[in-house]
DNA sequence: AACGAAAGTTCCAGAAAGAAACGCGAGGCG
DNA sequence: CGCCTCGCGTTTCTTTCTGGAACTTTCGTT
């Protein structure tokens, strides 16, 4: 089974996990939570190329959870705001991250020897 | 930054995706809370491939999140089981569910005309 | 005019995923 | 004995996706 043909499988999980839950998207929600909005700050939190970023910011435009916001006209830029659905995402955005913290400490000693 | 590299990452959520955050990972941990533990299981619940499954196996039991056991010894088998360390993910696929059902409907209409 | 910022796009090589056949150790069967 | 099947992966080959980095576009500033 392809990737895009979870949309209409039996399960919810499965149809979630066809819009959310690919490498990097649940990292640019984890973003959207700590309140970042801008293409470049995104960008700048180092996780993934321009490139895919600009692709999964489009995807979550489609799907309802974010929303793409102009925030000038002289020069047109837009942004990226959560949604109410994109923001029912959270809890299981912070579950991640306790479980992370609890399960997966830094190993600094690997890394500093 | 690569995928791999999300290992040290400073953030808990990022290291969390790091294990758990790939297409199919996801849905094995999901196959596993329905009570499956087979590789043939798992196999026939459609998702991935073979060779993507046997690699995400290998991977979950790599981080202690699923046990390998052997449950016939004449010709060797084993299964896969939840460790404490998987069961706590639990309620993140939960959260998804519950997401899923209410935002994504199976779309028959657009199937059945 | 030159420079810089924001938000993307484009190009290419290399990595990962999909499909499907193959391997292999045990047991079962005629 | 020779052959088939089951469970659990592996291998091979082809297609798709990703990583990295430069490039574009639309203004605003100096």
């Amino acid at each position: 089974m392809k990737w895009s043909e979870l949309n209409d499988n039996w399960c919810p999980v499965a149809r979630t996990l066809s819009v959310v839950g690919d490498r990097w998207t649940l990292l640019i929600l984890r973003d959207c939570f700590l309140g970042k909005t801008k293409f470049e700050e995104f960008a700048a939190s180092g996780g993934m190329t321009r490139h895919i970023l600009a692709d999964r910011l489009k995807r979550l435009v489609e799907f309802g959870i974010l929303e793409r916001r102009a925030y000038s006209t002289s020069p047109k830029r837009y942004d990226y705001v959560l949604t109410s659905k994109g923001e029912e995402l959270r809890p299981a955005l912070s579950i991640m991250k306790e479980w992370g913290k609890k399960h997966l400490p830094i190993r600094r000693a690997a890394l500093e020897g």
